[in-house]
DNA sequence: ATAATAGTGTCTCTCAGACATTATATA
DNA sequence: TATATAATGTCTGAGAGACACTATTAT
């Protein structure tokens, strides 16, 4: 039909055809007086006008320059979180298409999953008024848009898994912090307590810790405790061991 | 705007947003004489007319019925294996999208990878003439097309990360097979030898093969061997140890 | 002192790696 | 017999779990 690629791509009109709707959706997790929380949003406009939703939206051609820019795009709008900021841990988790999910038709959307200490988002998720932080069990018992029951579930299992594995969870707390708020933060995500001991030994022999002063534990009573925080270039090389 | 969702839905127009390309993309692999093999085609059509490329194509909403149909259908239509038999390994490796993969615009695509024993699909893939087995290495030394050489390693990696903690070579190899061949075709993915001893205790204790009977080995020098196939039900909870 | 939390010592059990040894086939 | 491959025996060291114990703080 055409005899240059130049030629080809200058007759090229991806509205001739018939393609998916594509979205990104990001379930961004918190721990919130060491619980699981997870940001929704209340839906604004149709289809599911008024039910709680996970933050999301269209890929913006202009302003994303690729996936992860566009699900980075969607966790700053709705945390505030500055990407230079600390450690904003975001990660691609699975892509989902089908005819059911969505009403408007056969539509795609992938889906990422970040967490954030909560003292750097606070101040900032307290003064959005359609979003809110959930406790985990209290969201997947709400009825959600879309299939983003199913989608929060995916990201529930990633999040545990690599925290068997890795050490995810220091992006769920904030600098400095002691070993024992980081091991509670690791029995949260996973499930299931931790040996002291097992815990200290790994987490200190894979050096991706640095110390950080001292200070009284949470409570303000009890042995002054060993600060620390990640150490430079912690960044995702973390995988090691095999917890629990 | 619209004051119920199935007025909004009724005036909903695809058309009128823009949208970016979606595609998926198929890194077979195969186990040829022991080595690593991947299937690529030779495109027939704009862009990127004449270069080799990793099967794919966009979805077709009608025959779709999910992301993962529309993978396992490029896979059928390039290797002739019907979904029914045995044990074709199928999974998402990944979604790319930002604005250079593609000269047509900024475009997504979902990356799959599949893996098949090459008994299986060597019929179908002699007569098909836009098709063919490339050796691993000089697959990569190709010029692929679109970004087709980073999608074909990180297929790569994730066979081989999920080699050393799942058995997914099982899938590259006919059944029944010896415990032989089976650990050449992990060390193969793994691009490391495996102690054999080691090999057989972790193999065997996870009770996730069943004997076929006995067989020469390969060569038809040597004791005779105990052949294996996949225990039913061995599907993919095969996630136990962590091998190297 | 007491309660509370941080941090250590150390035993045991499991299991991977290493490698020697035995078993059984063909030529 | 020699050669090749299958399959096993067993020692060692690393590391996780268990849990008792010591150390240091506030009240």
């Amino acid at each position: 039909m055409y005899q240059t690629e130049q030629e080809y791509l200058d007759n090229y009109r991806i509205q001739n055809y018939d393609i998916p709707l594509l979205s990104i959706d990001v379930a961004i997790f918190t721990l919130i007086a060491g619980r699981l929380h997870i940001l929704l949003v209340e839906r604004g406009s149709f289809p599911f006008k008024g039910a709680w939703a996970l933050p999301g939206g269209f890929i913006n051609k202009q302003l994303d320059e690729n996936l992860h820019a566009c699900a980075l795009r969607k966790l700053e709008e709705k945390t505030g979180v500055a990407i230079s900021t600390a450690l904003p841990h975001l990660e691609q988790v699975e892509t989902v298409g089908n005819a059911e999910r969505d009403p408007r038709g056969w539509s795609v959307t992938t889906l990422y999953m970040a967490l954030i200490p909560y003292a750097q988002v606070k101040g900032f998720t307290d003064t959005v008024t359609d979003a809110r932080w959930w406790p985990f069990d209290e969201a997947k018992a709400l009825s959600l848009a879309f299939d983003h029951e199913t989608l929060l579930d995916k990201a529930r299992t990633r999040l545990k898994n690599k925290t068997a594995y890795t050490v995810l969870p220091i992006h769920a707390v904030s600098a400095p912090f002691t070993l024992t708020q980081l091991q509670q933060a690791f029995e949260e995500l996973l499930e299931k307590p931790i040996e002291k001991k097992s815990f200290r030994r790994r987490i200190l022999s894979a050096e991706l810790l640095e110390e950080a002063g001292q200070g009284l534990p949470e409570g303000g009573l009890g042995r002054i405790a060993t600060l620390y925080r990640p150490a430079p270039g912690c960044g995702e090389h973390t995988f090691v061991w095999s917890l629990g």
